[in-house]
DNA sequence: ATTATCTATAGATCTATAGATAATGC
DNA sequence: ATTATCTATAGATCTATAGATAATGC
């Protein structure tokens, strides 16, 4: 319990969590407000209650911190994804579940966490271990949209995966909203575009 | 024709455009690259083949640049949508024609432009007059959606305009895609979150 | 002795401005 | 004389590192 090392020179965190936490907490916000080149390692700091240097310490660099908070938003909905495909559950119902799990995740939480996938830098080699895991994501989706259709379809996917992560841009746009009408609503737009009829949506939401 | 003024050092523009388009089209390309604050004023002006300095002869400074873009993306879209207004016909068609049109202009030219939209500074006062006019955008999607289902529906709103624009994030994370088969696969989604069916979206189609 | 933090700083930017210059137009 | 461009630069950053310091642990 004792703290151990020199004692910040601005008293000790505020939120009670660990000094790497209040980092990551402080680069979600920022690098969501003021996108990646925007939020400076010195802002970071300043809303860390640290001095900039001390970053250095938990992170290796600028980059790293992004990675980790990518990571760290993605793995949980990899993790319930992969967790479906164990349960007996028919197809519709499983992607029904999935779809609206997933946009409970992008809507939790203050900031718009889903907003650091559309960071440009994401695209270059630094982030490769989260792009993978983003289209491990998007292979279950895939499976799942075969299963309801009977074939796979590369298209139909792509509609369901971005109807999934549109409210990524709607909740930028629209502001806060709220999951427990967001996430169903979204669920079941995803069965109506793949042609699942009304009385078996209905069947799905009462699962 | 002739040119007036001191020539550039690095040789004429070799795109033939006018310096203030070489500008916007280098910004544009950067913009959507490395991000607002990570395309620095002097790499637009590499790009457009000209002195960091000239940049200011034709823009106040790097946030006039990025409103003259959004300004020229979101326009065509408002002009498209406002016209759809005085034809006659049902507003189901309209609709689907609306969405295939702004799909086809997020999948046009060789940047994916409408990511221009996530740039978090976009949220500032600086570019208040650009989010009026994509309020005007929604709004005809508000009227449209009302039309269809006879009954003003802030929530099928919603996603309708999220499934339109989710192919900006679509663009980013497929690659290049082709407007000939998303533009009314995104159409057809739309009108069948809002429940049209199918034989009437077939009669929409044919229009 | 170990740890977490700090202060200070090197070196590399980045934006915007001041003022010079190389063309054409009158 | 007007225009579009240039070079040069001030002043403000920004990232990452070097090395000191203020705690606890042994």
């Amino acid at each position: 319990m004792a703290t151990l090392g020199r004692p910040r020179a601005k008293g000790p965190s505020r939120s009670g969590l660990s000094t790497e936490q209040d980092i990551l907490v402080a680069a979600a916000r920022l690098f969501c407000e003021a996108g990646y080149s925007g939020a400076s390692t010195h802002r970071i700091a300043a809303e860390a209650g640290i001095s900039q240097a001390t970053m250095y310490h938990y992170f290796a660099g600028k980059q790293d911190i992004l990675l980790r908070l990518l990571l760290a938003t993605v793995r949980p909905s990899v993790t319930y994804a992969l967790g479906l495909a164990g349960r007996d559950e028919p197809a519709d119902a499983r992607l029904w579940a999935l779809c609206a799990y997933d946009v409970r995740l992008l809507l939790a939480g203050r900031d718009n966490i889903g907003s650091l996938y559309l960071i440009p830098e994401v695209a270059g080699d630094a982030f490769a271990e989260f792009r993978a895991e983003h289209a491990r994501l998007y292979a279950v989706y895939h499976d799942l949209v075969a299963a309801v259709l009977g074939v796979p379809d590369a298209a139909a996917t792509g509609l369901v995966f971005g109807l999934v992560e549109s409210v990524i841009l709607r909740r930028r746009a629209e502001g806060e909203m709220d999951a427990d009408v967001v996430a169903p609503a979204i669920a079941d737009a995803v069965l109506r575009v793949l042609r699942v009829a009304d009385q078996r949506l209905a069947a799905i939401r009462a699962f």
